[in-house]
RNA sequence: UCCCCCUUAGCUCAGUUGGUUAGAGCGGCUGACUGUUAAUCAGUAGGUCCUUGGUUCGAGCCCAAGAGGGGGAGCCA
Protein backbone atom coordinates (compact mmCIF):
# COMPACT_ATOMS: atom_id res chain seq x y z
CA UNK A 1 0.00 0.00 0.00
CA UNK A 2 1.02 3.49 -0.79
CA UNK A 3 2.08 5.40 2.48
CA UNK A 4 0.34 7.69 3.51
CA UNK A 5 1.42 11.00 4.93
CA UNK A 6 0.32 11.96 9.17
CA UNK A 7 -0.47 15.95 7.79
CA UNK A 8 -2.95 14.30 5.18
CA UNK A 9 -4.55 11.48 7.54
CA UNK A 10 -5.44 14.10 9.80
CA UNK A 11 -6.23 16.50 7.21
CA UNK A 12 -9.20 14.93 6.08
CA UNK A 13 -8.58 11.59 4.30
CA UNK A 14 -12.04 9.98 4.95
CA UNK A 15 -13.10 7.96 7.54
CA UNK A 16 -13.00 4.33 6.38
CA UNK A 17 -10.06 4.59 4.27
CA UNK A 18 -7.51 2.03 4.25
CA UNK A 19 -4.25 3.70 4.93
CA UNK A 20 -0.08 2.98 5.12
CA UNK A 21 1.65 5.37 7.70
CA UNK A 22 5.54 4.92 8.50
CA UNK A 23 6.93 7.04 11.32
CA UNK A 24 9.13 7.03 14.50
CA UNK A 25 6.83 5.93 18.12
CA UNK A 26 6.39 8.75 20.64
CA UNK A 27 4.83 6.92 23.39
CA UNK A 28 2.83 3.42 23.85
CA UNK A 29 0.03 3.96 26.32
CA UNK A 30 -2.09 1.33 27.76
CA UNK A 31 -0.77 -1.36 26.03
CA UNK A 32 -3.62 -0.19 22.98
CA UNK A 33 -2.28 3.33 21.91
CA UNK A 34 0.79 4.45 20.05
CA UNK A 35 1.52 7.92 19.22
CA UNK A 36 2.97 8.08 15.89
CA UNK A 37 4.89 10.91 14.16
CA UNK A 38 6.49 11.36 11.14
CA UNK A 39 7.75 14.99 10.86
CA UNK A 40 4.97 15.97 8.06
CA UNK A 41 3.24 17.86 11.11
CA UNK A 42 3.86 18.65 14.57
CA UNK A 43 0.78 16.60 15.36
CA UNK A 44 1.01 12.89 16.13
CA UNK A 45 -1.75 10.35 14.86
CA UNK A 46 -2.88 7.56 17.35
CA UNK A 47 -2.62 4.02 16.10
CA UNK A 48 -5.02 1.91 18.12
CA UNK A 49 -3.96 -1.36 18.49
CA UNK A 50 -6.18 -4.67 19.74
CA UNK A 51 -3.56 -5.97 21.55
CA UNK A 52 -5.01 -9.56 21.74
CA UNK A 53 -4.93 -10.00 17.82
CA UNK A 54 -0.79 -8.79 18.05
CA UNK A 55 1.93 -11.25 19.28
CA UNK A 56 3.40 -9.36 22.76
CA UNK A 57 6.45 -9.81 21.55
CA UNK A 58 5.97 -7.65 18.70
CA UNK A 59 3.95 -4.81 21.03
CA UNK A 60 7.10 -4.88 23.57
CA UNK A 61 8.74 -3.72 20.58
CA UNK A 62 6.66 -0.45 20.42
CA UNK A 63 9.09 1.76 22.28
CA UNK A 64 10.02 5.45 22.45
CA UNK A 65 11.93 6.10 19.13
CA UNK A 66 11.22 3.27 17.32
CA UNK A 67 10.30 3.23 13.43
CA UNK A 68 7.31 1.41 12.21
CA UNK A 69 5.07 1.01 9.41
CA UNK A 70 1.39 0.32 10.27
CA UNK A 71 -1.68 -0.54 7.87
CA UNK A 72 -4.95 0.31 8.99
CA UNK A 73 -8.85 2.16 8.78
CA UNK A 74 -8.83 5.87 9.56
CA UNK A 75 -11.84 6.18 12.10
CA UNK A 76 -13.83 8.60 14.03
CA UNK A 77 -11.40 8.48 17.35
CA UNK A 78 -13.40 7.50 20.58
CA UNK A 79 -11.39 9.29 23.16
CA UNK A 80 -10.80 13.00 23.57
CA UNK A 81 -7.44 14.22 22.28
CA UNK A 82 -7.82 13.45 18.40
CA UNK A 83 -10.23 13.53 16.16
CA UNK A 84 -9.63 10.84 13.69
CA UNK A 85 -7.37 7.91 14.37
CA UNK A 86 -5.74 4.16 13.22
CA UNK A 87 -7.07 1.26 13.82
CA UNK A 88 -4.06 -0.66 13.28
CA UNK A 89 -4.63 -4.30 10.85
CA UNK A 90 -0.93 -4.67 10.16
CA UNK A 91 2.29 -3.71 12.31
CA UNK A 92 6.03 -3.61 11.36
CA UNK A 93 8.78 -2.84 13.28
CA UNK A 94 11.14 -0.95 10.92
CA UNK A 95 13.90 0.14 13.47
CA UNK A 96 14.08 -0.97 17.10
CA UNK A 97 15.50 1.60 19.28
CA UNK A 98 16.71 -0.32 22.81
CA UNK A 99 14.65 2.05 24.88
CA UNK A 100 17.47 1.14 27.87
CA UNK A 101 19.30 3.39 25.57
CA UNK A 102 17.84 5.19 23.54
CA UNK A 103 17.95 8.83 24.97
CA UNK A 104 15.33 10.99 24.49
CA UNK A 105 12.44 9.81 26.43
CA UNK A 106 8.57 11.16 26.85
CA UNK A 107 9.32 14.02 29.04
CA UNK A 108 11.19 17.30 29.01
CA UNK A 109 14.40 17.22 28.17
CA UNK A 110 17.07 20.88 28.87
CA UNK A 111 18.25 22.45 25.36
CA UNK A 112 21.83 22.23 26.74
CA UNK A 113 21.50 18.30 26.76
CA UNK A 114 19.83 18.30 23.42
CA UNK A 115 22.84 19.70 22.34
CA UNK A 116 24.61 17.24 22.72
CA UNK A 117 22.72 14.92 21.12
CA UNK A 118 22.16 16.88 17.92
CA UNK A 119 21.55 13.54 15.25
CA UNK A 120 18.41 13.03 17.83
CA UNK A 121 17.09 16.22 18.98
CA UNK A 122 15.03 17.12 15.40
CA UNK A 123 12.95 14.29 16.75
CA UNK A 124 11.94 16.16 19.73
CA UNK A 125 8.76 18.11 18.48
CA UNK A 126 10.75 21.20 19.69
CA UNK A 127 13.32 20.64 16.92
CA UNK A 128 11.30 19.30 14.18
CA UNK A 129 9.24 22.34 14.60
CA UNK A 130 11.74 24.64 14.35
CA UNK A 131 13.35 22.52 11.29
CA UNK A 132 10.28 23.19 9.94
CA UNK A 133 9.84 27.10 10.36
CA UNK A 134 13.57 26.90 8.91
CA UNK A 135 12.42 25.97 5.75
CA UNK A 136 9.58 27.55 5.31
CA UNK A 137 11.56 30.88 5.58
CA UNK A 138 14.13 29.52 3.31
CA UNK A 139 11.32 29.28 1.08
CA UNK A 140 9.87 32.79 1.93
CA UNK A 141 12.96 34.73 1.19
CA UNK A 142 13.27 33.28 -2.20
CA UNK A 143 9.63 33.90 -3.12
CA UNK A 144 9.65 37.62 -1.95
CA UNK A 145 12.38 38.10 -4.08
CA UNK A 146 11.45 36.16 -7.21
CA UNK A 147 8.00 37.72 -6.56
CA UNK A 148 10.08 41.56 -7.00
CA UNK A 149 11.94 40.25 -9.60
CA UNK A 150 15.66 39.56 -8.29
CA UNK A 151 17.67 37.51 -9.73
CA UNK A 152 19.42 35.31 -7.32
CA UNK A 153 23.03 35.02 -7.30
CA UNK A 154 26.02 32.19 -6.21
CA UNK A 155 28.62 34.39 -4.93
CA UNK A 156 31.92 32.20 -3.55
CA UNK A 157 32.42 30.17 -0.46
CA UNK A 158 35.89 30.54 -1.15
CA UNK A 159 37.38 33.61 -1.54
CA UNK A 160 40.89 35.17 -2.56
CA UNK A 161 39.82 38.31 -1.39
CA UNK A 162 40.30 39.43 2.01
CA UNK A 163 39.18 42.64 1.96
CA UNK A 164 35.96 42.50 3.09
CA UNK A 165 36.65 43.72 7.08
CA UNK A 166 33.80 41.72 8.32
CA UNK A 167 36.08 39.80 10.43
CA UNK A 168 38.60 36.88 10.92
CA UNK A 169 38.56 34.09 8.22
CA UNK A 170 39.14 30.73 8.11
CA UNK A 171 42.33 29.56 5.82
CA UNK A 172 41.53 27.40 3.02
CA UNK A 173 44.60 25.23 1.96
CA UNK A 174 45.62 21.88 1.10
CA UNK A 175 48.88 22.31 1.94
CA UNK A 176 50.51 19.70 4.45
CA UNK A 177 50.61 21.31 7.67
CA UNK A 178 53.65 20.01 8.70
CA UNK A 179 55.46 20.70 6.08
CA UNK A 180 54.11 23.82 4.62
CA UNK A 181 56.39 25.44 1.58
CA UNK A 182 58.50 28.53 2.73
CA UNK A 183 59.54 31.32 0.39
CA UNK A 184 63.54 31.81 1.11
CA UNK A 185 62.96 35.02 2.88
CA UNK A 186 61.44 32.43 5.50
CA UNK A 187 57.42 33.52 4.80
CA UNK A 188 54.43 30.71 3.54
CA UNK A 189 54.57 30.54 -0.56
CA UNK A 190 51.14 30.58 -1.08
CA UNK A 191 52.33 29.87 -4.96
CA UNK A 192 52.41 26.80 -4.14
CA UNK A 193 48.96 26.27 -2.28
CA UNK A 194 46.21 24.89 -4.38
CA UNK A 195 44.57 28.37 -5.84
CA UNK A 196 48.23 29.73 -6.16
CA UNK A 197 47.44 32.59 -3.77
CA UNK A 198 45.80 33.15 0.16
CA UNK A 199 42.24 31.92 0.20
CA UNK A 200 39.76 31.96 2.70
CA UNK A 201 35.92 30.97 3.12
CA UNK A 202 33.88 34.08 2.79
CA UNK A 203 32.85 36.32 5.24
CA UNK A 204 30.36 38.00 2.70
CA UNK A 205 29.36 37.39 -0.56
CA UNK A 206 28.51 41.26 -0.71
CA UNK A 207 31.70 42.51 -2.81
CA UNK A 208 30.57 39.66 -5.21
CA UNK A 209 27.23 40.12 -5.65
CA UNK A 210 27.49 43.90 -6.40
CA UNK A 211 29.08 42.65 -9.80
CA UNK A 212 25.82 41.11 -10.43
CA UNK A 213 23.63 44.02 -9.40
CA UNK A 214 25.45 46.47 -12.15
CA UNK A 215 24.28 44.30 -14.70
CA UNK A 216 20.82 42.54 -13.39
CA UNK A 217 19.49 45.51 -11.19
CA UNK A 218 18.39 44.00 -8.26
CA UNK A 219 19.83 40.60 -6.90
CA UNK A 220 20.48 39.00 -3.75
CA UNK A 221 22.73 35.93 -2.49
CA UNK A 222 22.02 33.66 0.07
CA UNK A 223 24.13 30.85 1.47
CA UNK A 224 26.67 30.09 4.11
CA UNK A 225 29.47 32.61 5.90
CA UNK A 226 32.16 32.01 7.99
CA UNK A 227 33.39 34.00 10.89
CA UNK A 228 36.59 32.74 12.81
CA UNK A 229 35.86 35.57 15.79
CA UNK A 230 36.53 33.81 18.91
CA UNK A 231 32.35 34.53 20.08
CA UNK A 232 30.71 33.06 23.01
CA UNK A 233 27.25 34.61 23.00
CA UNK A 234 24.31 33.25 22.04
CA UNK A 235 23.60 35.56 19.26
CA UNK A 236 26.72 33.92 17.11
CA UNK A 237 28.34 31.33 15.13
CA UNK A 238 31.31 30.69 12.77
CA UNK A 239 29.18 28.98 10.21
CA UNK A 240 25.73 30.73 9.60
CA UNK A 241 23.64 31.54 6.97
CA UNK A 242 23.07 35.19 5.29
CA UNK A 243 20.76 36.98 2.56
CA UNK A 244 22.43 39.62 1.03
CA UNK A 245 20.08 41.59 -1.34
CA UNK A 246 21.81 44.49 -4.04
CA UNK A 247 19.46 46.88 -5.27
CA UNK A 248 20.65 49.20 -8.54
CA UNK A 249 19.14 52.82 -8.00
CA UNK A 250 18.35 52.13 -4.50
CA UNK A 251 19.12 55.24 -2.05
CA UNK A 252 19.59 54.19 1.73
CA UNK A 253 15.47 55.61 2.23
CA UNK A 254 14.76 52.84 -0.73
CA UNK A 255 16.91 50.39 1.36
CA UNK A 256 15.18 50.79 4.80
CA UNK A 257 11.77 50.25 2.95
CA UNK A 258 12.73 47.18 1.03
CA UNK A 259 14.41 45.77 4.38
CA UNK A 260 11.24 46.60 6.88
CA UNK A 261 9.43 45.40 4.27
CA UNK A 262 10.99 42.15 3.82
CA UNK A 263 11.26 41.36 7.36
CA UNK A 264 7.23 41.80 7.83
CA UNK A 265 6.85 39.38 4.89
CA UNK A 266 8.62 36.74 6.59
CA UNK A 267 7.56 37.16 9.57
CA UNK A 268 3.27 36.72 7.89
CA UNK A 269 4.68 34.48 6.10
CA UNK A 270 5.31 32.27 9.42
CA UNK A 271 2.23 33.37 11.05
CA UNK A 272 0.36 32.20 8.13
CA UNK A 273 2.17 29.11 6.75
CA UNK A 274 3.45 27.87 10.19
CA UNK A 275 0.39 27.78 12.34
CA UNK A 276 0.34 24.74 14.52
CA UNK A 277 4.51 24.86 14.56
CA UNK A 278 4.38 28.38 16.20
CA UNK A 279 1.12 27.87 17.97
CA UNK A 280 3.36 25.13 20.14
CA UNK A 281 6.47 27.14 20.14
CA UNK A 282 4.80 30.22 22.02
CA UNK A 283 2.81 27.56 24.25
CA UNK A 284 6.62 26.49 24.92
CA UNK A 285 7.92 29.68 25.43
CA UNK A 286 5.29 30.86 27.99
CA UNK A 287 5.64 27.48 29.91
CA UNK A 288 9.40 28.43 30.07
CA UNK A 289 8.27 31.84 31.28
CA UNK A 290 6.91 30.77 33.98
CA UNK A 291 10.19 29.12 35.56
CA UNK A 292 11.86 32.68 35.41
CA UNK A 293 11.27 35.63 38.12
CA UNK A 294 8.14 38.21 37.05
CA UNK A 295 11.04 41.00 35.92
CA UNK A 296 12.36 38.79 33.25
CA UNK A 297 9.20 37.41 31.66
CA UNK A 298 8.44 38.68 28.19
CA UNK A 299 5.56 41.26 28.21
CA UNK A 300 4.13 39.54 24.79
CA UNK A 301 3.95 35.66 23.76
CA UNK A 302 5.18 34.66 20.85
CA UNK A 303 2.54 34.98 18.42
CA UNK A 304 1.58 38.69 19.64
CA UNK A 305 4.99 39.31 19.42
CA UNK A 306 5.18 38.43 15.32
CA UNK A 307 1.67 39.84 14.76
CA UNK A 308 3.16 43.32 16.49
CA UNK A 309 5.71 43.37 13.79
CA UNK A 310 3.48 42.78 11.07
CA UNK A 311 1.37 45.38 12.26
CA UNK A 312 3.57 48.44 13.31
CA UNK A 313 5.63 50.94 11.33
CA UNK A 314 9.47 50.37 12.53
CA UNK A 315 11.00 53.70 14.25
CA UNK A 316 13.32 55.34 11.92
CA UNK A 317 16.16 57.70 13.35
CA UNK A 318 19.56 58.80 12.56
CA UNK A 319 22.34 58.53 14.82
CA UNK A 320 22.35 61.77 15.92
CA UNK A 321 18.75 61.82 17.00
CA UNK A 322 19.46 58.38 19.30
CA UNK A 323 22.31 59.80 20.47
CA UNK A 324 20.28 62.46 21.86
CA UNK A 325 17.82 60.32 23.57
CA UNK A 326 20.36 57.96 25.32
CA UNK A 327 21.91 61.67 26.21
CA UNK A 328 18.83 62.49 28.02
CA UNK A 329 17.84 58.79 29.35
CA UNK A 330 17.34 57.87 32.52
CA UNK A 331 20.11 55.12 32.27
CA UNK A 332 22.44 57.51 31.44
CA UNK A 333 21.67 59.95 33.85
CA UNK A 334 21.80 57.55 37.05
CA UNK A 335 24.66 56.30 35.39
CA UNK A 336 23.14 52.64 35.09
CA UNK A 337 24.79 52.51 31.51
CA UNK A 338 27.80 50.55 31.58
CA UNK A 339 29.24 52.98 28.92
CA UNK A 340 27.65 56.62 29.50
CA UNK A 341 26.84 58.36 26.09
CA UNK A 342 28.66 61.90 26.28
CA UNK A 343 28.87 62.66 22.87
CA UNK A 344 28.46 62.02 19.18
CA UNK A 345 30.43 59.99 17.57
CA UNK A 346 30.75 56.70 19.98
CA UNK A 347 29.65 53.13 18.78
CA UNK A 348 26.62 52.28 20.28
CA UNK A 349 26.71 49.49 22.76
CA UNK A 350 23.98 46.62 22.87
CA UNK A 351 22.90 47.94 26.36
CA UNK A 352 22.25 51.12 24.55
CA UNK A 353 20.32 49.23 21.22
CA UNK A 354 18.47 47.86 24.34
CA UNK A 355 17.50 50.73 25.93
CA UNK A 356 15.81 52.19 22.65
CA UNK A 357 13.91 48.97 21.20
CA UNK A 358 12.73 47.58 24.50
CA UNK A 359 12.47 50.34 26.82
CA UNK A 360 11.92 53.66 24.72
CA UNK A 361 9.98 52.74 21.67
CA UNK A 362 9.18 49.44 22.36
CA UNK A 363 9.53 48.54 18.47
CA UNK A 364 11.75 47.56 15.93
CA UNK A 365 14.17 50.23 15.25
CA UNK A 366 16.08 51.59 12.43
CA UNK A 367 18.67 53.56 13.01
CA UNK A 368 20.90 55.06 10.49
CA UNK A 369 23.27 57.90 8.97
CA UNK A 370 26.30 56.81 11.41
CA UNK A 371 29.62 58.64 11.92
CA UNK A 372 32.17 57.76 9.21
CA UNK A 373 34.96 56.46 11.69
CA UNK A 374 32.89 53.60 12.81
CA UNK A 375 31.33 52.10 9.38
CA UNK A 376 33.07 50.27 6.69
CA UNK A 377 35.04 51.71 3.51
CA UNK A 378 32.14 50.55 0.58
CA UNK A 379 29.60 52.28 2.50
CA UNK A 380 28.97 56.10 0.75
CA UNK A 381 29.99 59.08 2.30
CA UNK A 382 26.67 61.71 2.84
CA UNK A 383 26.67 65.19 1.49
CA UNK A 384 27.81 66.09 5.21
CA UNK A 385 30.80 65.02 4.98
CA UNK A 386 30.52 63.49 8.62
CA UNK A 387 28.15 60.64 8.43
CA UNK A 388 27.13 57.39 6.25
CA UNK A 389 24.87 56.25 4.86
CA UNK A 390 24.34 53.09 7.23
CA UNK A 391 21.47 51.47 8.89
CA UNK A 392 21.50 48.82 11.18
CA UNK A 393 17.69 47.20 11.73
CA UNK A 394 17.80 46.17 15.78
CA UNK A 395 14.93 44.07 16.78
CA UNK A 396 13.63 43.51 20.56
CA UNK A 397 15.59 40.75 22.42
CA UNK A 398 18.14 40.20 19.00
CA UNK A 399 19.60 43.23 18.71
CA UNK A 400 20.83 43.87 15.38
CA UNK A 401 19.11 41.69 12.53
CA UNK A 402 20.11 43.85 9.63
CA UNK A 403 23.06 46.11 8.58
CA UNK A 404 23.13 47.55 5.39
CA UNK A 405 24.38 50.91 3.16
CA UNK A 406 24.29 53.01 0.26
CA UNK A 407 27.43 51.54 -1.40
CA UNK A 408 30.10 54.38 -2.45
CA UNK A 409 29.67 54.66 -5.99
CA UNK A 410 31.92 57.50 -7.04
CA UNK A 411 35.18 56.02 -8.11
CA UNK A 412 37.53 59.01 -6.37
CA UNK A 413 35.80 59.19 -2.75
CA UNK A 414 36.02 54.69 -2.39
CA UNK A 415 39.69 54.99 -3.66
CA UNK A 416 40.64 57.77 -0.70
CA UNK A 417 38.47 55.60 1.62
CA UNK A 418 40.44 52.30 0.67
CA UNK A 419 43.64 53.86 0.95
CA UNK A 420 42.75 55.88 4.20
CA UNK A 421 41.63 52.72 5.92
CA UNK A 422 45.01 50.92 4.49
CA UNK A 423 43.03 48.30 2.46
CA UNK A 424 45.54 46.94 -0.49
CA UNK A 425 44.24 48.38 -3.45
CA UNK A 426 45.20 45.45 -5.51
CA UNK A 427 43.13 43.37 -4.08
CA UNK A 428 40.26 44.99 -4.72
CA UNK A 429 41.22 45.94 -8.73
CA UNK A 430 38.18 44.26 -9.54
CA UNK A 431 35.75 45.93 -7.22
CA UNK A 432 37.20 49.08 -8.18
CA UNK A 433 36.40 48.33 -11.71
CA UNK A 434 32.62 48.67 -10.75
CA UNK A 435 33.08 52.42 -10.01
CA UNK A 436 35.34 52.77 -13.31
CA UNK A 437 32.44 51.48 -15.92
CA UNK A 438 29.31 52.09 -16.10
CA UNK A 439 29.21 53.16 -11.95
CA UNK A 440 25.34 53.47 -10.27
CA UNK A 441 23.84 54.41 -7.19
CA UNK A 442 22.87 51.40 -5.30
CA UNK A 443 21.94 49.54 -2.03
CA UNK A 444 21.92 46.40 -0.12
CA UNK A 445 21.84 45.04 3.27
CA UNK A 446 22.55 41.62 4.79
CA UNK A 447 20.20 39.13 7.46
CA UNK A 448 21.64 37.07 9.84
CA UNK A 449 19.20 34.13 8.76
CA UNK A 450 19.66 32.26 12.27
CA UNK A 451 19.24 35.52 13.92
CA UNK A 452 15.54 35.64 12.00
CA UNK A 453 14.81 32.35 13.11
CA UNK A 454 15.64 32.83 16.36
CA UNK A 455 12.94 36.00 16.84
CA UNK A 456 10.59 33.87 14.41
CA UNK A 457 10.91 30.73 16.87
CA UNK A 458 11.05 32.43 20.02
CA UNK A 459 14.34 30.60 21.01
CA UNK A 460 17.19 32.56 23.37
CA UNK A 461 20.22 30.85 22.25
CA UNK A 462 21.08 30.51 18.02
CA UNK A 463 23.03 27.31 18.78
CA UNK A 464 18.88 26.15 18.66
CA UNK A 465 18.38 27.35 15.28
CA UNK A 466 20.37 25.81 13.02
CA UNK A 467 20.77 21.90 12.86
CA UNK A 468 24.69 21.47 13.58
CA UNK A 469 25.85 24.51 15.32
CA UNK A 470 29.58 25.71 14.29
CA UNK A 471 30.83 27.69 17.74
CA UNK A 472 34.19 28.06 19.19
CA UNK A 473 35.71 25.07 20.28
CA UNK A 474 32.48 23.01 18.95
CA UNK A 475 32.46 21.24 15.47
CA UNK A 476 30.87 17.83 16.73
CA UNK A 477 28.82 15.82 13.80
C1' U B 1 39.33 37.40 24.64
C1' C B 2 37.19 39.18 29.54
C1' C B 3 33.60 38.69 33.87
C1' C B 4 30.10 35.54 36.55
C1' C B 5 27.60 30.81 37.47
C1' C B 6 27.06 25.47 37.07
C1' U B 7 28.85 20.01 36.93
C1' U B 8 25.54 14.33 42.12
C1' A B 9 21.49 7.91 38.73
C1' G B 10 19.71 7.68 31.56
C1' C B 11 17.12 12.92 32.30
C1' U B 12 15.66 17.09 35.78
C1' C B 13 17.33 18.19 40.40
C1' A B 14 17.63 17.83 46.39
C1' G B 15 21.74 16.80 49.64
C1' U B 16 21.76 20.52 56.64
C1' U B 17 27.72 22.86 60.24
C1' G B 18 32.66 18.40 56.86
C1' G B 19 30.34 12.75 60.05
C1' U B 20 28.62 6.26 59.43
C1' U B 21 24.97 2.61 54.20
C1' A B 22 23.93 8.86 48.73
C1' G B 23 18.02 10.92 47.94
C1' A B 24 13.43 12.32 45.00
C1' G B 25 10.56 12.83 40.51
C1' C B 26 10.63 11.29 35.58
C1' G B 27 12.65 7.42 32.40
C1' G B 28 14.19 1.91 32.28
C1' C B 29 13.01 -3.12 33.81
C1' U B 30 9.05 -6.81 35.96
C1' G B 31 3.86 -7.27 36.62
C1' A B 32 -1.42 -5.37 36.32
C1' C B 33 -4.77 -2.72 33.05
C1' U B 34 -9.51 -2.69 26.41
C1' G B 35 -10.26 4.43 25.63
C1' U B 36 -5.19 6.25 27.09
C1' U B 37 -3.41 11.74 26.02
C1' A B 38 4.25 13.19 28.79
C1' A B 39 -1.74 7.22 30.85
C1' U B 40 -2.28 5.05 35.71
C1' C B 41 -1.13 1.49 39.82
C1' A B 42 2.38 -2.02 42.41
C1' G B 43 7.32 -3.70 42.66
C1' U B 44 12.53 -3.32 41.23
C1' A B 45 17.47 -2.28 39.39
C1' G B 46 20.53 1.78 38.61
C1' G B 47 26.17 6.16 41.34
C1' U B 48 34.06 7.20 38.84
C1' C B 49 29.12 12.74 43.45
C1' C B 50 33.34 15.95 36.15
C1' U B 51 39.05 14.91 36.58
C1' U B 52 43.65 15.35 39.25
C1' G B 53 46.05 16.91 43.49
C1' G B 54 45.64 18.93 48.49
C1' U B 55 43.61 20.07 53.73
C1' U B 56 41.35 16.78 57.52
C1' C B 57 40.68 11.36 62.09
C1' G B 58 36.92 11.82 58.20
C1' A B 59 35.30 15.36 51.83
C1' G B 60 29.51 15.13 47.43
C1' C B 61 30.41 19.49 50.81
C1' C B 62 36.64 23.13 52.11
C1' C B 63 41.26 24.66 48.88
C1' A B 64 44.15 24.59 44.01
C1' A B 65 44.64 23.37 38.94
C1' G B 66 42.34 21.33 34.69
C1' A B 67 38.03 19.70 31.57
C1' G B 68 32.98 20.35 30.00
C1' G B 69 28.47 23.33 29.94
C1' G B 70 25.64 27.91 30.61
C1' G B 71 24.74 33.40 31.16
C1' G B 72 26.68 38.32 30.18
C1' A B 73 30.33 41.78 27.62
C1' G B 74 33.26 42.86 23.28
C1' C B 75 33.32 41.77 17.77
C1' C B 76 29.09 41.42 14.40
C1' A B 77 24.64 39.18 11.14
Amino acid sequence: MKRTKIIDVLGGTDIGTKVNIKGWVRTFRNNQFIAMNDGSTINNIQAVVDFSTFDESLLKRLTTGACISVDGEVVESLGKGQSVEIKVDALQILGDADAEKYPLQPKRHSLEFLREIAHLRVRTNTFSAIYRVRHAMIFAVHKFFTDKGFCNVHTPVITGSDAEGAGEMFRVTNFDLNNVPKSEDGSINFKEDFFGKETNLTVSGQLEVETACMALSEVYTFGPTFRAENSNTSRHLAEFWMIEPEMAFHDLNDNMDLAEEFLKYLVNYALVHCKDDLEFLDKRAKEEDKQKPQLERAEMGLLERLQFIVDNEFVRLTYTEAIEILRNSKPNKKKKFQYLIDGWGADLQSEHERFLVEKHFKKPVILFDYPNEIKAFYMRVNDDGKTTAAMDVLFPGIGEIIGGSQREERYNVLLEKVNKMGIPEEELWWYMDLRKFGSAPHSGFGLGFERLILFVTGMGNIRDVIPFPRTPDNAEF
